[in-house]
DNA sequence: TACAAAAATGGACGATCGTCCATTTCTGCC
DNA sequence: GGCAGAAATGGACGATCGTCCATTTTTGTA
């Protein structure tokens, strides 16, 4: 029957991705085998053949899942903050270092697909994203801070600077993978804008964002 | 016979760990069976057997060797550095970006057998050496800088930039990964030198270090 | 040259992989 | 209640995995 209880159908393909990502995180993406999956989902091997065609679709699917899924923390973030330039960017910075935002999980699950593109080239489009959406929010408001300084080449300062920044954060993100017991966000960020105030010391310092004197 | 040939021996053993990094840098370490393996090598399937008694073991010492192989031109750049510590701080970043030292099989290498700790824990002693190393040599440089500088806590302050700065190097590794077409050694190096040159102006401006007035 | 020991070979083994499909179960409408 | 048709099942399939070992080849010495 056409739309047969299609929320059944969503939810059992749902619980595929999240039985995949809870797998990759758990265990790695080597030992996420097609029956660990479904033994995880509680669900029978014809499954993802029927939702996903075949397992490489399912990664796809669950690594644009968990993507979307920093999007969405990433935009509230914004959508939170002050409008000024500083502020959104201090935004950007504590949603990624925060206790939501980076946990062991989602953090080996980046890792993961970041280093599977080789072999699974289907995931291409979902590993660099996270760089990729940052660097755009950093980048606007860089531009912003640097036309309001009178800077002579805002375009390339601000690129600069938000190229640092992005591989600082991505930095802190494997220190994390490698040592989550030993990682301290509070002052990861301290170190961040400690970073930050020396080069704009107008709008940053050690505490975060400030406003411009 | 006892010691029979041994420089053979030795030779093979070789043979299967650089076929085993080629093998990973290329297909990724999903795709790496013995078959790709011993097919690389042009030897038989026992010899891993007999030499690493398995392919963890193999992968271990493969992860080992290519842990060292870093550690040497670490080093090489260190004794080739002025011995002041802005200019051995300047060698490191140097030689984490230069042409042979970030190579596109050395980074694919160092992130397959970060995200594949999880899965064979016996890696784990070799995943984050790089990191280790350099941040040792990082703040041992940074500390003799702050107490130059008269700084009330060298030590803080010195692991504060050091934690920073090895984020950033790393971060920048993941871009080349993502990236290795875009990305630019040498606006990477002005990136981390406008960084440094913003905290320690008097040590470092934006081609790198510089004698103290 | 003959011999013993090490090195090297490559096939066999059971386990597990991902895919596929014949079958059963479920669901909403007539 | 009967009937499509979709949803879900789970076993079968060939391929490949890593391990292991009986056998052959090589090597240095006696």
């Amino acid at each position: 029957m056409l739309g047969a209880n299609p929320p059944a159908r969503q939810d059992n393909r749902q619980t595929l991705i999240d039985a995949t990502l809870a797998s990759v995180a758990e265990i790695g993406l080597i030992r996420t085998s097609v029956s660990e999956i479904i033994t995880r989902a509680g669900l029978s091997r014809g499954m993802i053949h029927l939702h996903f065609q075949g397992k490489d679709n399912l990664l796809a699917a669950a690594a644009k899942h968990s993507s979307e899924r920093y999007y969405k923390r990433l935009d509230q973030y914004l959508r939170d903050a002050k409008p000024d330039p500083q502020y959104r960017i201090e935004a950007l910075i504590q949603c990624d270092l925060s206790e939501d935002g980076l946990t062991e999980d989602i953090v080996r699950i980046t890792h993961e697909f970041q280093a599977a593109t080789r072999a699974f080239p289907i995931l291409a489009p979902y590993s660099d994203t996270r760089d990729a959406r940052l660097r755009r929010y950093f980048e606007e408001a860089f531009t912003q801070i640097m036309i309001q300084t009178g800077e002579t080449d805002p375009s390339q300062v601000s690129r600069d600077i938000t190229t640092g920044l992005v591989a600082t954060m991505e930095g802190f993100w494997v220190d994390f993978l490698l040592h989550p017991q030993d990682f301290d966000r509070a002052r990861a960020a301290r170190i961040v804008f400690r970073m930050l105030s020396g080069l704009l010391p107008d709008y940053f310092d050690l505490n975060g964002a400030k406003a411009p004197n």
